[in-house]
DNA sequence: GGTATTATTGTATATTTTACAATATATTCG
DNA sequence: CGAATATATTGTAAAATATACAATAATACC
């Protein structure tokens, strides 16, 4: 290598990963409880530096997997973070990206340094270490504004679900409340929220239809012109 | 530093720069003549590796800085690309950010490696090296998105414009057209971009009234819950 | 004064959004 | 079995917004 680029090749890079995840009580956090340095004993971000012989997305996957055992998770790049002093061990890059997980359909493992792996209510996040406080906000904020206008709710959702559940959804994530009628009307408008047929079982009370996304649908309608605005 | 920790401290982080910038025949894309290995003499994204003293949002300005001599303008970053192969000579992520630009305020000086720059049409973009081309697609969708949103087109244009050129700039962006009539209904309904009282001069036809746009009246708006959608 | 060129404006109709409450369907309990 | 309990489901009228469409106005130039 070029003796002038060597000064260059010193950083490292990490990814930080915040997984959301959603049920009755609201939406929440998952964090992990870190059993190495820096700030070993505590509650943080999944995420960890990479090695540099896989691409950046491959690494990405490859810390939630290592940490928490999810695989195969919604996952999308947010921001990258590169304040000079933000990581004690040297410069360190910090690639963020937000998971969606469907919180029933999987067992949290954690391993490698992760200790425990817990969900934490959004509202009750603890103060987290490196700059992951940003980053949750950051990460936070983009959710808010993507699943205004893209069908990434239903990756918090188990496959079938129930309007109500949908709307709860929305309403937690966006901080605000639906009228009822007018919600349904609109989702079901869009027409890639499909009924199953099905109904909710083992309720005390009137059983819910449950629905589906449909994948198929939605991607007919937005490679056409058509664009949706909860 | 811990031994282990050696091989993940030997990646480099660049920023490349996709610069916008618009006048009466459209949108342009500022490119720089790479007077420096690799690719060598080919036209590329003003883009650099990055000194790991400063902070990531700081480099991205020296770069384009440096490369072009433009100052304080208005940057927001877009996405990191990190495939293995992405640069010849070694391990390097890079920090897409994109910036708009007002055409007519600045002079563009290349300087440091840069050997030439210029402006070519959004449609006449040659073949670029690295993964530039997947960058420029990843900023032009950005900004298509964004600027239906956000009060950003602002930055493209002269402090005070026409409607008729703003008009222009959204259609050249969006790939579309708008009623003339309906478009300057929304637009004034918005009441961030106001009358200064004057006039297009030198002109040789009815001259049209000057706007501009008003910062605080938007801040004003937006921080309570008004949003737009062109 | 006439011509050329672009700027500016209004209205009727269609569509979308909003506000609002009564009825339906299941379980549980007495 | 009927009543109580709990949540699910649905319609309509009014308001707001978006759309389609073309005539008039203001300047420079000849």
């Amino acid at each position: 290598m070029d003796p002038n680029l060597i000064p260059f090749f010193k950083a490292a890079v990490s990814v930080d990963n915040v997984v959301f995840g959603f049920d009755q009580s609201g939406l929440k956090v998952l964090l992990i409880y870190r059993g190495a340095d820096p700030y070993r004993n505590c509650w943080a971000l999944p995420g960890d530096l990479i090695s540099l012989d896989s691409d950046l997305s491959s690494s990405a996957e490859k810390v939630l997997q290592d940490l928490t055992g999810l695989d195969k998770v919604y996952m999308e790049q947010i921001h990258t973070f590169g304040k000079v002093d933000r990581h004690p061990f040297g410069r360190v890059f910090t690639v963020a990206y937000f998971a969606l997980i469907k919180i029933d359909d999987y067992n949290i493992h954690p391993s490698s340094w992760a200790e425990e792996a817990a969900w934490f209510p959004i509202s009750e996040i603890p103060d987290l270490p490196f700059d992951h406080n940003e980053i949750l906000l950051f990460a936070k904020d983009q959710l808010k504004t993507k699943i205004r206008r893209q069908p990434i709710g239903f990756e918090l959702l188990p496959k079938y679900f129930t309007l109500t559940e949908l709307q709860k959804l929305y309403e937690s994530i966006l901080e605000t409340e639906f009228d009822v009628r007018n919600f349904r009307k609109k989702i079901l408008s869009m027409d890639f929220i499909t009924d199953t047929g099905l109904k909710q079982s083992s309720v005390t009370h009137r059983p819910a239809k449950l629905f589906k996304y449909n994948a198929k649908k939605y991607s007919k309608l937005s490679s056409s012109d058509f664009a949706f605005d909860l």
